[in-house]
DNA sequence: CACCTATATACAACTAGACAAATCTTATCC
DNA sequence: GGATAAGATTTGTCTAGTTGTATATAGGTG
């Protein structure tokens, strides 16, 4: 329940996203008009626009000139909670975690990456890839990234501990949180079969996350794709 | 009234302070903007912004970004006891009670909604949500839910009667009690702070609530917020 | 030195109003 | 019934103005 200083766009579209995550906005569907959710949050039509934009990126709705906003179609959406730690995910249930790193390297950041990192556009980001093993069974492909410009040293960190949240530590972060998660499903691809040792268009858990500080500032985005067949995620509330 | 050894701010501040209590600036009425003030006092925005601010801090302004700066009216006290009605409480007090819908719309109940209202599990509810006002001044934000199975025409008499009361007189109950309410203080996010014209972070009062018929089945369940810059919660045997 | 006062500048976030373009609604005519 | 035209809604775009925040500079004071 307790919402982080941030701008009202962001409180909004958050918001909005809730009740269409909840389903009381129901798929399809249109929105109020700008107008009235203007006069429902109290602010100015334009900064309506500015959150109804932003969920228009993330391709949670579409809008029509003349005719209205609408919820999109779009595959399930789950609601995660706070603080998923992979390794302590499978801690929890028994099992012993490793990962193995596929690549680490710095490029620019995608646009999708940038606006959810809220950094610049072509800012350098950290790129890291690689596997999950469960008792040295690969479960999840991931690949995450990081503000190059926040984490200079990230990297070597990360190179030497193995472990992300270890080289978040040595970069001063001891903390964060899991802003949001989206769960999809999707089909292998024949690389990412190959990796997880299933057959292509077997069916994948893909999660994409933001994990933030705990003042609210984004350190961490990307996505994992878990094998259907060896991974059930849970959450609570 | 001699004037001591007093900084530039301070002496702004006084002025200003005397204008709104002598009434040439009203109440509800909107000051000069801050770059108007700069000019008429030969002073820089910035020792302006300061003398606001202390005017603000003793809740004798509030200001809105993009909007103006504006004379705030008085604060109000609010009873709490075994029948809570939120316009007789305000008759009572003296002031003149409003209220605006900010949404109305039907969803599944919350697990706490649903275990506070002892209806199953993924049951629909009404949701309502809005702002209260003493004079035109917004004094809390509300939601509450209730079983739409057993009141299935409320939202249409809320639309209509803008009271929870009459819109459940209509319903067939005459009469229902506070069976709990818990308080605890919080921060206000932006939006609230947007809606109650006070600053994120400033504190609120958090009111969670049960009602009940006279046979003790539950009604109705929902948050309040009060602003605490313009409420006192009083309890009263 | 640290701290407060005050200035100066720049930018971000938000409001306000106006107008255009696309769409929907409704009345009217045949 | 169906097509058309007029009018109202609704989103898209633009310009301007206001408050909020951050940074840098300088002088005075304890």
């Amino acid at each position: 329940m307790t919402l982080k200083n941030q701008t009202l766009w962001q409180g909004i579209a958050s918001d909005l996203e809730k009740e269409i995550v909840a389903g009381s906005l129901a798929r399809g569907s249109r929105l109020p008009t700008e107008s009235m959710l203007s006069q429902r949050y109290g602010v100015n039509r334009h900064t309506i626009r500015k959150a109804l934009s932003h969920l228009a990126e993330k391709s949670l709705i579409w809008s029509k000139r003349g005719s209205g906003v609408f919820v999109m179609q779009k595959p399930t959406i789950y609601s995660m909670g706070e603080r998923v730690r992979f390794s302590q995910n499978l801690l929890d249930a028994g099992r012993t975690p490793s990962r193995q790193k596929l690549s680490l390297s710095q490029r620019l950041a995608t646009h999708e990456e940038a606006s959810s990192l809220q950094i610049k556009k072509n800012s350098k980001v950290h790129h890291y890839e690689g596997i999950s093993f469960a008792d040295d069974e690969p479960i999840a492909l991931f690949h995450s990234v990081f503000c190059s410009k926040r984490f200079p040293a990230l990297a070597e960190y990360i190179e030497d501990l193995q472990s992300v949240t270890q080289a978040l530590k040595k970069c001063g972060v001891n903390d964060y949180i899991r802003a949001s998660t989206y769960v999809s499903a999707v089909a292998a691809s024949s690389l990412q079969a190959n990796h997880l040792r299933i057959k292509p268009n077997d069916p994948l858990l893909c999660t994409t996350s933001l994990n933030t500080d705990q003042s609210g500032i984004p350190i961490e985005f990307g996505r994992t794709y878990f094998s259907g067949k060896h991974v059930t995620l849970s959450y609570e509330a």
